[in-house]
DNA sequence: TGTCATGTGTCAGTCCCTGCCATAAATTAC
DNA sequence: GTAATTTATGGCAGGGACTGACACATGACA
């Protein structure tokens, strides 16, 4: 049951009680307006260990969403190789939900008050946004291994900044109106994810093996062979 | 030729030292090794008094595309109202480049040494992405408005969103390759845009009228009606 | 039990950023 | 042209985020 020795329980129970800790006093008087020492306070820690488990005052704030990121990147490159870009990515993200959903429901409240808070915060936000965007490039390599194209490559990077803004985006809408559980979110989630596929031609997200040089005619020729039958 | 008093031009003048002062120093030695005390040195004004000019030290470095995005929002409010919204932005983001290539050449190099800076510095960087958000909620009011809906709906914030990624991705892609100039930069959006449109189903930036409820099959019914001469 | 590794606390110090007050300069009024 | 008013600047003190160095304490392991 407990594989780790009773150090890294140690380590684990510290660093929980200084996300609750952070967690609870950012939201009761705000982000900024809290300091570290209080948080390390709260934690019945020294403010220099609270720098040993977070690089920041930020990553405190952050690091469930973080760990997300991990998650996601993972159920990508589990999600079966002939499955389009873009779908797969959809797949993947409605793993993380899914995996949250089974853990403890204490573990779901945290993540909520963390996202809501982060939505809240525009330091909060900035940072979630560009830990989103340092991901962004292992999900582009990810995706330019799937489909068999250089990482430099055009296409997945695309794809994958498309399919994260969409998440982002679904995400804002979800807080505007109800953050209190998980079933509002993969809705709103699931929504913009519509929305999208509405939009878009399709096959838009697979290289197309004859490019049409330019022009507007010649464009219904995309996506009328081979994608069928997946 | 003077409008402006010389109180005014004294100012102008000192920030555009502390600037060029900055920018330098940067590329020199790096974002977070230099000090905004050597910044204010090097500008010949107290640390204080940099303060006055920018409100953090990532501030100058981000002073110049922030400009940019006013210039933004100002040329999209002059689009004509007909124009679909997507489209619209487009046009605005190249009138943006365009009044930049008009103005001073030593504007320009200064624009393109930010630029370069932003991109190797991912706090920089991250910075930039926060500014452009924020200025995402004020292109969205505006599409919203052209378009005749609630600030509220999803479109407005799908289709800005998609497009502030697309002109990102356009960006991240420019100084992977070169940064020299203008042109480089302006082909690469150009490419960008224009994959974003042949990925795009036409219409897909306008509220449908006649807005499919749900259901897997009809959707082939949108973008059918109308669209064809915009 | 004794040795070793590792987590923690204390301290000093740097840097970013701010409020406050005095001074100097420019603008305006006379 | 001088006086009064506005406004930019500099200096100073201080708080808060973060870091390196050292000493101490606590789990791990033989």
């Amino acid at each position: 049951m407990s594989q780790p020795g009773l150090r890294e329980r140690k380590k684990q129970r510290t660093r929980l009680a200084l996300v609750d800790a952070a967690l609870g006093l950012f939201a009761a008087q705000g982000y900024e307006a809290t300091t570290v020492d209080q948080i390390a306070a709260a934690a019945d820690v020294s403010p220099r260990t609270f720098f040993r488990y977070f690089a920041t005052k930020e990553d405190v704030a952050l690091s469930l969403p973080v760990d997300g990121h991990e998650v996601m990147l993972r159920e990508l490159a589990a999600r079966p190789a002939g499955e389009a870009p873009f779908t797969a990515l959809g797949h993947a993200m409605r793993a993380v939900v899914a995996e949250l959903r089974e853990g403890e429901p204490t573990d779901v409240a945290r993540f909520l008050r963390a996202r809501e808070l982060i939505e809240v915060t525009p330091a909060l936000f900035a940072g979630n946004v560009r830990r989103m965007m340092e991901n962004e490039r292992r999900l582009i390599a990810e995706v330019a291994r799937r489909e068999g194209v250089s990482p430099d490559d055009h296409l997945p990077h695309f794809v994958v900044a498309l399919f994260t803004t969409v998440a982002r985006v679904g995400l804002e809408h979800c807080t505007a109106r109800s953050a209190d559980d998980l079933g509002a979110l993969t809705e709103r989630l699931e929504q913009m994810l519509a929305l999208a596929e509405r939009s878009l031609r399709p096959g838009w997200d697979r290289p197309s093996r004859q490019a049409p040089s330019r022009g507007p005619a010649g464009q219904f020729i995309e996506g009328s062979s081979g994608q069928v039958a997946t």
